[in-house]
DNA sequence: TACTCGAACTAGAGCGCGCTAGTAGAGCGC
DNA sequence: GCGCTCTACTAGCGCGCTCTAGTTCGAGTA
């Protein structure tokens, strides 16, 4: 920055108010310092400015690596941030990475925010994190500690996603759920009132899962399992969510079950791929565009207006029919 | 610090020394120091750390949002760089934030290297890059430019996927390239090279495309209406990559096209979905865990050892046969 | 002419650390 | 007593920037 400065002449400070596009200087300066510092090959150090300033204007965002919604949010979220002026670093969780790790990258590195893509953690754990930062969880719901959240209005899903196969003739719906995923609670409750609703509590099964393929497939394994020990398959499955539907529907139809001749398939999310499947999945659609928006949002006017008490964001999911669900079959 | 420091009773020196786990502190004083820092929840600020040693010890890592193989790619290079004692960051390309905006933030943010996934960047951009900072580009090879490289060996792969498809009787074999994308020029010559050594120039034709389930579609849709009017349909299509493969599967599929009865398909990648689909995808497997290892283990070099020269990394795929491939149908 | 005022620009402190060069004091041999 | 070494600790500069409180200067105004 010194080099740029006197290579153009100026003080340094005028260097650093051009590169903060703050008035002040006049256009041809402006320029001129411009056309040096590139020629230099001079950009401004973001650790030296978040130093100096006190505000980093980074958020933070906590994804799983392999969920493939999480990655159509941060694809909304990129845009939002840049319009309010901040910048978005990414930090994921794998396998053999934590949550909490993953989180700590992105705080050690001055993010004034973190923005949580379905987090898995303890709700003590998010509690505590609320306290220590600006933090949003999205998908997950956590009432109890003090982080804002933004999700869908889980129950109305399902109830569509329920009435459209019970309008199908389907009476025996199991459901996979996402255990401790994100709204799994939720959609397995409200997977239950449904089937109470139409008179079908006889018929509701809850098959634990988790929200991944490997998930759907086990399911698939188990359910062709018992259907081999004289046990008669579901006529449809509301899976936890898009990832273990596809596992599911992989394990089916390699066994023979055709979708949705023999069995009808619905799932959650609507991630970009559900609709690129071989025959499109039928799902329940959360508008992931819209809640990315919600979410930084949330964060940044957090951060721009101090203690605000949390808030909630429920956006309505939409049922969207796709391919892999049909009439009931005949018995 | 300086809270902790005369709270503690000593210098903000030795305060330093025990927060970077360094010999000159007395077990007693180390233990005081850390418990007064948790009371008055100090934790050190990394971007004045940053600042004051020269090196950030931070990776920088560039991918594709939706490209399903850098998650797998992202998944391996986490734990080689926790190795190897460095941070990573993520910064991901969006259709609205290209890939150059995404290094911007990650240079800025203090990376002592990046990780291209895929670049898909201009080599004269790739090579200022190169001059700027320490590059590594996986999947996309660059020879002019001062990067390093990871890939796998295109043309072993393709060559490989081409005599499984001869072996199987196909001739009409198609082949979606990839555009612009990573290896796709490779994969594409040695697409022709397998042809020629077939003795099968003549039936030898390119689809022009992109790494993305749009362009299998599209090509699915170009296939039919060809078709449609009267020219036969390839036997099997080599797709550019597993996104591709999956498109133009979803395409045939829902016109009833059966593959691979009437159609073999072979991707490219073995991305983590590819195993997954209601019949699994034939494709040549890179391993992403074994290139994420190389990419790493690069950039960490050429940061440590200064001056190296660009390397090259070749790894060799392997083709994986799964039920999207099988015997050219019967005329 | 003497002034006010705004635009263009600058000096220099300070952000929270790491690091180098140093000191104080205890223990040791001679 | 002396010098020596070793451990435990400290003073203070500098990393590259932002920001406050200025200064300078030319145009406009009474």
């Amino acid at each position: 920055m010194a080099d740029v400065a006197e290579k153009a002449g100026v003080s340094r400070a005028l260097v650093s108010i051009i590169f903060r596009n703050q008035a002040g200087a006049s256009r041809e300066t402006r320029e001129r310092v411009l056309r040096v510092a590139d020629e230099i090959g001079y950009r401004p150090d973001s650790a030296a400015r978040l130093l100096a300033r006190g505000r980093s204007r980074t958020l933070g965002v906590m994804f799983t690596v392999h969920q493939t919604f999480h990655t159509d949010l941060i694809t909304g979220i990129y845009p939002e941030a840049e319009r309010l002026g901040y910048d978005v670093l990414l930090s994921g969780a794998t396998h053999g990475r934590s949550e909490a790790k993953a989180v700590e990258a992105l705080l050690s590195h001055r993010c004034e925010a973190v923005i949580l893509l379905g987090p898995d953690a303890e709700p003590a754990y998010l509690d505590a994190l609320g306290q220590r930062t600006v933090a949003v969880s999205v998908s997950r719901r956590v009432p109890q500690a003090r982080v804002d959240f933004v999700h869908s209005a889980e129950a109305k899903g399902v109830r569509q996603a329920m009435d459209h196969l019970v309008e199908l003739g389907h009476r025996r719906i199991v459901h996979i759920d996402g255990g401790r995923g994100p709204g799994s609670a939720e959609r397995r409750r409200a997977y239950r009132a449904a089937m109470r609703r139409h008179g079908l509590e006889g018929e509701a099964r809850v098959i634990p899962g988790h929200h991944t393929e490997e998930s759907g497939i086990e399911t698939g394994r188990l359910l062709l399992a018992e259907h081999d020990s004289g046990r008669p398959l579901p006529t449809a499955v509301l899976a936890g969510n898009d990832r273990c539907a596809m596992g599911l529907l992989m394990s089916l139809t390699r066994s023979g079950v055709e979708v949705p001749r023999d069995l009808s398939v619905v799932g959650y999310d609507d991630s970009h791929l559900s609709h690129l499947m071989p025959i499109g999945l039928t799902t329940v659609r959360q508008d992931a565009a819209l809640m990315a928006e919600h979410a930084v949002r949330f964060a940044v006017e957090r951060l721009e207006n101090g203690e605000l008490e949390p808030r909630e964001a429920v956006l309505d999911p939409k049922l969207v029919v796709r391919g892999t669900s049909g009439p009931v079959p005949a018995p």
